[in-house]
DNA sequence: ATGTGATCTGTAGTAACTACAGATACAAGA
DNA sequence: TCTTGTATCTGTAGTTACTACAGATCACAT
């Protein structure tokens, strides 16, 4: 690719593993810049728009909310970002993420302990019944 | 409580720790059913709500998702479910769980080994940000 | 009569997309 | 040249499970 090849948004898509609505709507929300237009008016965007949007799907799938991933391009764009702005972001998200996943490995407990006493079957009145109408 | 207590939608909040907007919510979406009012217009719940509702919220506790709880109260409202119909559809849901924590779990680790790498300090040139800018 | 608190209805906002409908653009083939 | 097919365009509505109002009404105590 040399340096003034622009890309389609399929091509970006593809690219990028990203899907074309999903493209447009950081658009509209001001996550990616929007490109220059052919004179027909499709986008054009360039391997700047592909760096962006690459960095902005890898955090998606770290989890990082959009919000902070915009917190996140700010410190970048803005040049004189420092590790540590960049790290407290990071390990404040990596603890929502232990939040969500002790969450649900408690709900995963009670579900094999109301489970476990459920031996299925034809019969009615079941304990996972019983257990959910308890409390 | 006697068996004709009738409570409003205050008492009824604070009994099952669901809030107000969140009850009428579930009315509106067919979850539990509309009350008999009181000359003035209120709701007026009886014993039965309260037990639907805390049933609703405890499959919320566990993450059940309204429309699996929709079903559930269709096994249990047709009154002739099996515990081999409520089973299968616990095991389905444990089984989201469990795919929603290993998920979690991926990300933690390439959170944590993304993170080491990082030294903080008042540097620029994030190890953090180079790995989201990648791949 | 008036104030206070609970409740009422209805609507809009949240997060992060996804799914259309209906209109253009553009290149290849007959 | 006309047609056909594919890609793209804009704009709107739907998804999940609530939450947060605004503005009205009810019921009771002072």
């Amino acid at each position: 690719m040399t340096e003034n090849t622009s890309l389609r948004i399929g091509v970006l898509a593809e690219r990028t593993g990203c899907n074309i609505e999903t493209i447009r709507y950081y658009e509209k929300i001001g996550l990616l810049p929007s490109p220059p237009r052919s004179t027909g008016g499709r986008r054009l965007y360039t391997k700047a728009h592909l760096k962006r949007l690459t960095f902005i799907r890898r955090s998606r799938q770290l989890g990082f909310p959009l919000e902070e991933i915009r917190e996140l391009l700010k410190l970048v764009d803005g040049g004189s970002y420092t590790c540590d702005e960049v790290k407290e972001l990071t390990l404040n998200h990596a603890g929502e993420i232990q939040r969500k996943i002790t969450d649900l490995q408690r709900m995963r407990r009670v579900l094999q302990k109301i489970t476990a006493k459920c031996a299925g079957g034809k019969v009615p009145d079941c304990p996972i019944v019983d257990a959910l109408f308890q409390e």
